[in-house]
DNA sequence: TGTAGCATGTAAGCCGTTACATGATTGA
DNA sequence: TCAATCATGTAACGGCTTACATGCTACA
């Protein structure tokens, strides 16, 4: 009882209310997947296939999503499109609740703090990878961000993707300075 | 069954690794608590005192950890202490598991995405109470930081507390280049 | 004497994942 | 025709939170 909604549920809320400004025929839940892999990802978690019919399931129980040409013929796809109610709700979210401070889990950062436990090799293998693996992100989020291009109507995700490439860059650089430390010092003076 | 330790376990068996190192008379639930709150909690998350005391019984179910003075007297403190088994199984997952890559939950990115739903003036305060927020978090780092001073037995801790100063940092700037931005188009050219 | 902090735990429940199960459509 | 991709869902379960419940200790 009381479903509330969770900030995935209102992320992917967003993500029809883009496409209602668009397109406006509605997306399957196939389709929101591979948005969330390109966009949600960067910034948030890009839901399992499953959590996203879930979802969508429950966001027409509420009224805040439909589904639209549902099943023409013997198809089975299922295009959802937001309604009024769920336009309504997603703007009152963002005007009302209070954001949450970012939450990073950093699993790198977690090793690093027991660095002293592993060989300066390990250590300093771990920090080379970890940055060629943000060179890759990078990559990725750099593309979504060229297909975004500078069209006043794109702004905001386009400002959230160069958020995303400077958290990256951030990163990269952060952790070319950690190696740069360790390297310095191969072994480190055991005396105090 | 089978019972696999999660990150958050290897975490906190992390904690009384360092505590081994350094007093050896073990720590309590409420003071793993309090150190995750100032530790943990920048770079992954603090568990709920609840979680902390369901992980402290799993790592003694599993020969992890023990009990050390088990409530002596009839005194209700519990002292754990990581044991030699938990030393080796922290040692190897370190050397033989595979980072994942860092999850960033962002729900100010998250709400700046749909920006076009909003007034402009909502968005910048939205962005300019992050920045606020930042310091804040920056300034509880800071002083961690502080704590851990420059001895060489703590200079990964304080590298790790350097990472996130430094993405404190990234943040701030970016956060205040997108505001700048924003304040430059005050209602943004409407047309193309 | 009472309240803040130390200390420990159980129960209910949310959010999300993986594994499983199924089937249609498109193009090589 | 066969594989990749599109498409949808259920079941089981893990990990974590909040709410609840309890009690001791130090100190103002």
């Amino acid at each position: 009882m009381s479903e509330g909604l969770s900030t995935t549920s209102y992320a992917l809320l967003g993500l029809l209310a883009f496409d209602d400004e668009t397109s406006r025929h509605g997306m399957t839940g196939y389709e929101l997947k591979q948005r969330s892999d390109y966009t949600l990802r960067f910034y948030w978690v890009s839901p399992a296939m499953s959590q996203i019919y879930t979802e969508l399931a429950k966001l027409d129980r509420l009224g805040l999503a439909e589904p639209v040409t549902a099943s023409k013929g013997r198809r089975t796809a299922r295009r959802y499109r937001i309604t009024a109610d769920g336009h309504e709700t997603l703007l009152d979210w963002l005007r009302t609740s209070e954001p949450e401070f970012p939450i990073l889990k950093h699993p790198v950062a977690l090793r690093l703090i027991m660095g002293h436990l592993l060989d300066p090799g390990q250590v300093q293998a771990m920090l080379a990878d970890y940055i060629e693996r943000v060179g890759e992100r990078r990559q990725d989020l750099r593309d979504v961000r060229d297909m975004l291009g500078d069209a006043h109507e794109r702004r905001f995700p386009a400002m959230v993707a160069d958020w995303g490439l400077g958290f990256y860059d951030s990163e990269a650089e952060i952790a070319q300075k950690l190696l740069a430390r360790l390297e310095a010092e191969p072994d480190g003076p055991q005396g105090s």
